[in-house]
Parts: structure tokens; C-alpha cells; sequence
DNA sequence: AAATCGGCTTGATTTAGATCAAGCAGAAGT
DNA sequence: ACTTCTGCTTGATCTAAATCAAGCCGATTT
């Protein structure tokens, strides 16, 4: 499981990082594993961890005041999960995050993460590496939200993340675009006769 | 205009920036007048800029296919206009941005930006900071575009930036919210007769 | 003061996508 | 092998919001 961070460190900050280094890592991260369909947060509580998925594929969703369950994001191998608001700030959280098929986690806590922050300026790098990325990425999603029909949302979903495709059910997948399960159904079909 | 970036220093960071430190962002920084109307940036050009608002308000929006603008942010007082995507990576950028009153602007390049983060360990921390909240404050809004009906996107403005509301055009909040000019119009008389 | 213009409202109509409802096929459990 | 789920599709209907269209009002121009 470490060796899996570690690789992806490498990989991301184009580094290779040293023995050293790495095992303030080791001490920051611990493993937890999840079955499917058990969560690492509730709605409600106050977010203790950030997740590294070594494996395994999460999903982090809200309930709104009709039942009805808004996907936030996804997470699969190498990404990373937590809700950042609640972890900071120690605010209860509006999401829940739960594993969609068996997870590897390494999770840390907040403290942790500070001291971690102190000993490896490569964390702090690929901290900032990630913002920045994650940021820009909520702001193509915001654009597609805004401005995008039915099916150009469908086909940014395809073109962007095609992994989800096949990993995650339609409904999900229509959620996480802010459409219906039926919806999501029809277009797919119209795109597979042009 | 510097004094107004030192103030705003002072106060998200909660600490009090010495001469010495404050005198690298007077060299990272340029003074810029932006008249309203006119640009920061146009949609195609790369982005040069990360800059710092002292007065004035701006917009940054795309444009679909059909001609229709979009808005992804506004930006006012104490904010910072930039399309990191584009600064970062010298790509070409989706985004114009303009200005909506006559502008006062601190802009800094990309490279004066690295070299400030190398001098100033207050800019690394407000780096973070800043990143970690737009981050929060995207996730929201990616919410509320995904999940609201007209009438809660409108609310939603209400309470999270009612100082938009008499400062910006309807047609340009109608566009931030995703909804038609006269949508928003006949839901704020929905929701004033309530 | 008349004319032009931009921003807002209001009404009539249309439509994309939601909702409601039924049926089907593959996976999982007994 | 036979239920029981669960997820997906398809059809019929409904509705929230878009679109189309006209008129209003205050600001700016001539």
C-alpha cells in the first residue's frame, strides 16, 4: 500500500523521493481498508481523515431535503478523498463518502498532516500541486453545469473521464452530471446511433 | 494601491507583514488602471497576469458556440482575476476577463509569482489558503448548479453574495446562476411577494 | 423635448428534461 | 433452476425554465 504512494509521489512531483523523506510519510499515513459500501464519513459528522485510495473506487455525495442523492465527485486509484471544509475547520460535514467497490485507504488526520506539511517540503509541493489542479477542474465543471445540454454534458463525461464509464452505474454517473437515470439513458442511446 | 494589498495581507493571513518581506511583493506586483469595459484577458490569448483587485469589480466569462456568455466568477475588491490554468501552463485560454467599473489592479507574471513564493513564506501560506477556500467555494457552487431549482440558486445568491446583487446587471447574475435573464426577473418577484 | 438605447419586466408559447410507470435482462441468493 | 434484486431501457405525460415577443422606464444623446 505504501509502496503504491510512493510510486504515485514520484509520478506527480516528478521527483524520486528519498528513504528519508518517505518515511514521514509512513508516519503520517495509516492503512485502512473498507468493503464495499462502507463509508469513511457520514453526513453530519466532522471529517477526521485524508484518504489516498490505493484502491478501490469511492464516491462523495450529498442528500438533499427530497431524498434525492447529488454525487460531488468520484475517486479511484491514486486520488485523493476528503472534505477539506469539515477536516479545516472541524465543521460537521454536508457530504457523505463511501466506497463503491473494496478500498486500499491511507488516511491521515489533520494533525498529521500539519506536521507532515513541516517535515517534507514535497508534500507541501504536491499540496499545492493538487489545489491548483483540483481548482481548475471544479471550474470546467462549473462551466459544464451552467452551460452545457443534456448530451455535451454526457460527452464531456466521456471525453474527460472515460474510466467512469464502465466502473460506475448510470445512475451515478446521471447524478454526477446533474441528470436523471433515464436521461442519461436516452442520450447514450442517440450517441451510439450517430 | 500597495496599501490596500498590505492590509488585505495583514488581515487573511492574521499577522502583520514586516517592511522587508512586504517590499517583495511591491517588486512582484505592478500598478494597473483598467477602465470599464476594457480586458484583462481575451478568450484565445494566454494569460499573463495573476492580479489583485483594490478597486473596482471585473467578470471573467467564456462564450458558447452559440454566442451566449457564461459566467464562471465575479470579482471585487480583495479578489484576485486569473486564469491559473492558462498562466500556468501557457495554454490558451477559454476565459475573457473584464472590467465592469474602472479597475484598480496589483499584476504580478507568472514568473515574478514563483520568484515571490521563493522570498515570501506569507505568499506560500496565502497560496494555500486561497486555493484551499476557492476550492471549497467551487464544490458548492457545482452543487447548487447541479442540484437547485431556479427559485433555490436565486436564494442561494441571496445569502452567500447579496453584495452582487445591486452591483452586477440581472443578466449578468442570471447568467452566474445558469438561469435566463427573465427567469431570475420573475423569480425575485416570487420571492419578494413571499 | 424628442429620440435612442440598455436593462428590466411581463405575457404567450415552446421544449428539454423530469417524472411517472411498466417491462426486461443479468447478477446474486436460496 | 427458480426467485428476488438491481440496474437499465422505453414509453407516456408533465412541468420548470427557455424562448419568443412586446412594452416600459430611466438614462443618455441630439
Amino acid at each position: 500500500m505504501y509502496e503504491q504512494l510512493r510510486t504515485y509521489l514520484n509520478k506527480v512531483t516528478s521527483a524520486n523521493i528519498s528513504d528519508e523523506e518517505f518515511q514521514f510519510f509512513k508516519e503520517a499515513f495509516s492503512a485502512k481498508k473498507l468493503k464495499k459500501k462502507q463509508y469513511l464519513l457520514h453526513e453530519g459528522a466532522i471529517c477526521r481523515y485524508m484518504a489516498f485510495i490505493a484502491k478501490g473506487a469511492m464516491r462523495q455525495y450529498t442528500i438533499d431535503d427530497k431524498g434525492i442523492e447529488h454525487i460531488a465527485r468520484f475517486g479511484i486509484e491514486e486520488w485523493w478523498m476528503s472534505d477539506r471544509e469539515s477536516l479545516l475547520s472541524l465543521t460537521p460535514s454536508r457530504y457523505n463518502i463511501e466506497a463503491l467497490e473494496d478500498c486500499h485507504l491511507l488516511v491521515a488526520t489533520n494533525e498529521k498532516l500539519i506536521l507532515l506539511r513541516e517535515q517534507s517540503p514535497l508534500f507541501v509541493k504536491l499540496g499545492q500541486t493538487l489545489d491548483e489542479k483540483s481548482y481548475i477542474a471544479s471550474q470546467k465543471r462549473i462551466d459544464v453545469t451552467i452551460s452545457y445540454t443534456a448530451e455535451e454534458k454526457v460527452i464531456y463525461l466521456m471525453e474527460n473521464h472515460p474510466q467512469f464509464l464502465h466502473r460506475f452505474p448510470q445512475s451515478m454517473l446521471a447524478s454526477y452530471l446533474g441528470l436523471t437515470p433515464e436521461t442519461l439513458s436516452r442520450v447514450r442511446k442517440q450517441l451510439l446511433q450517430k
